[in-house]
DNA sequence: AACTTTTACAACCGCATCATT
DNA sequence: AAATGATGCGGTTGTAAAAGT
């Protein structure tokens, strides 16, 4: 069929708008409404295709538009709406009050999926990235039955990119090496807590128990199926992991400190659709009604001595590091509610 | 100080959808 | 019903500023 072009182009002016552009813009708009945005750039005395300055006044010169840096408030909505909505961000932007598509779109993709991607988490699917999730499912099951533990098992069935994780799987290796009797001995207890779990598959997973100098004592909550990660053996790795700012799985030798990632709930029975982020280990139902028995350790250490409260996220002052590894911080933590208003009905 | 690389964001482009004729 | 036009959307690009070497 073959369209026309939305204005002919030639002799129209492209690349960044001029302060001169954007009064003239403004005042027309001002005046007389967009109107007709092809025909809008000639009674405006704009050398600029219609849609260019429907792009400029949309994105830019409107009075309602908030500038400036997203608040922790918007980033978390952002998220969330994400993870109902994907890439919708005419739709995202629609509930968040100032903002553009293309300022969402922008942030997003210079800012949230970044550290979404750094946090070990599918900035698509908001699940955590499958190379991560695959090692702890691996060395659950590889716990459950010492009969495939080598490190063929622990590293072929998946591509470890992740230098920690590899180092990881190495000290599990060098346990076994080291102290295979402590090892086989905690093997065998594993195991039992394998197949007492199988049968009482509801009930919850104990945490990660942690006490100084104890020797392994993993908890599968149930076997292969189950993500949790055995931290304990690794203290010091997971410790070296800790301080390098980077690690996955939080665990302390003081006190335990087990934060989970982000898990996403949908209260069906609520005539008002809410989303939860939950930092709980526990079964749960997701947004998609998938299952997700997921037990995810923290893909962020979280210092005990962290001042934030873990429900917090509005009430926490900015003090010393950048605002970007705060919001990493806790972004983890959060617990917040789309508004009342969103109707996934909309959506589906 | 000069150069290179990275980051952030405004703007563009092509396509899809809706409205009008 | 089909053709055409207008608008909106999302992916991508271009570029200025910042950061790093």
């Amino acid at each position: 069929m073959g369209r026309t072009p939305c204005c002919d182009k030639t002799g129209l002016k492209k690349g960044p708008w001029t302060p001169e552009e954007d009064l003239k813009l403004t005042n027309y708009i001002q005046i007389h409404g967009p109107g007709n945005w092809r025909t809008l750039p000639k009674k405006a005395g704009l050398e600029r295709c219609g849609k260019s300055c429907r792009l400029r006044w949309a994105n830019y010169l409107r009075p309602d538009i908030k500038r400036g840096r997203f608040s922790f408030e918007e980033e978390e909505t952002i998220i969330q709406l994400h993870s109902v909505l994907g890439n919708k961000w005419s739709a995202i932007a629609a509930r968040l009050p100032g903002r553009t598509d293309n300022e969402i779109k922008n942030y997003w993709n210079t800012h949230i999926r970044k550290r979404l991607l750094r946090n070990g988490i599918d900035p698509v699917t908001h699940a955590p990235r499958l190379d991560i999730l695959d090692l702890s499912s691996i060395l659950s099951s590889t716990l459950c039955n010492q009969s495939v533990f080598s490190v063929s098992n622990l590293l072929g069935a998946q591509a470890l990119l992740n230098p920690q994780l590899l180092r990881l799987a190495n000290t599990l290796l060098s346990l076994k090496q080291d102290n295979p009797e402590i090892l086989l001995q905690h093997l065998q207890q594993n195991q039992q807590l394998c197949s007492n779990n199988s049968q009482e598959n509801l009930a919850p997973p104990p945490p990660c128990s942690l006490q100084p100098n104890q020797q392994l004592q993993v908890h599968p909550s149930t076997c292969s199926t189950s993500t949790t990660v055995p931290c304990t053996p690794m203290l010091s790795q997971m410790e070296s992991m800790q301080t390098s700012g980077e690690g996955f799985f939080s665990c302390s030798n003081s006190q335990e400190t087990l934060v989970s990632q982000p898990n996403y709930i949908r209260s069906d029975s609520d005539p008002n659709p809410t989303v939860h982020l939950v930092s709980e280990n526990t079964n749960i139902r997701s947004i998609d009604g998938w299952s997700q028995n997921f037990n995810f350790d923290s893909l962020r250490s979280t210092p005990i001595s962290s001042p934030t409260p873990l429900n917090s996220s509005s009430t926490f002052i900015n003090s010393s590091s950048s605002v970007d590894d705060e919001r990493e911080s806790f972004s983890s933590l959060l617990k917040f509610e789309i508004p009342d208003g969103l109707d996934f009905g909309e959506f589906m």
